[in-house]
DNA sequence: GCCAACGTTGGC
DNA sequence: GCCAACGTTGGC
């Protein structure tokens, strides 16, 4: 079992728009790193879902439901199917992420371009918890 | 809106 | 194969 971080910008596809359509494929992935990752992903493996430029925090829990195949547009990509599991109550912002020693190490911080990120699971479970407190 | 950081492209 | 130039991402 695996965790992951996608984001997304949600003026283009938010995590309400994930939920309104109960699942999506996470298409548009072109960065090699990324792609390397979404082979990686397994199903029922975790996803945070993370919305970049607006709002720059972790919003809600998606899962894998279908294992990477080739991206319909564009044979020498990859896309996964997810489904979203649960909306943090309170989404964790960057700010806060980068205000936790423990989180300093994640990629988010570390890389923040790459589009699509494994998580560890302690930084997994730290977040979760982070979402639920106040 | 600016710009730093990063990835990719292409000339040599 | 190196690296300068360019384009894109995303935080501020």
């Amino acid at each position: 079992m695996s965790y992951w971080l996608m984001k997304t910008e949600p003026g283009t596809y938010s995590w309400d728009d994930l939920v309104k359509d109960k699942k999506t494929v996470w298409d548009g992935v072109r960065n090699f790193q990324a792609r390397n990752n979404i082979k990686a992903m397994q199903k029922g493996d975790l996803v945070f879902i993370y919305h970049s430029n607006e709002g720059k925090n972790v919003v809600g829990i998606a899962k894998i439901i279908k294992e990477h195949f080739d991206d319909p547009a564009d044979k020498d990509w990859a896309v996964v199917e997810i489904a979203p599991v649960k909306k943090l109550s309170k989404p964790v912002t960057l700010a806060e992420i980068k205000a936790t020693k423990k989180l300093a190490n994640m990629v988010l911080v570390k890389n923040s371009r790459l589009s699509v990120q494994p998580v560890k699971e302690s930084e997994f479970d730290m977040i979760v918890k982070m979402s639920q407190e106040k």
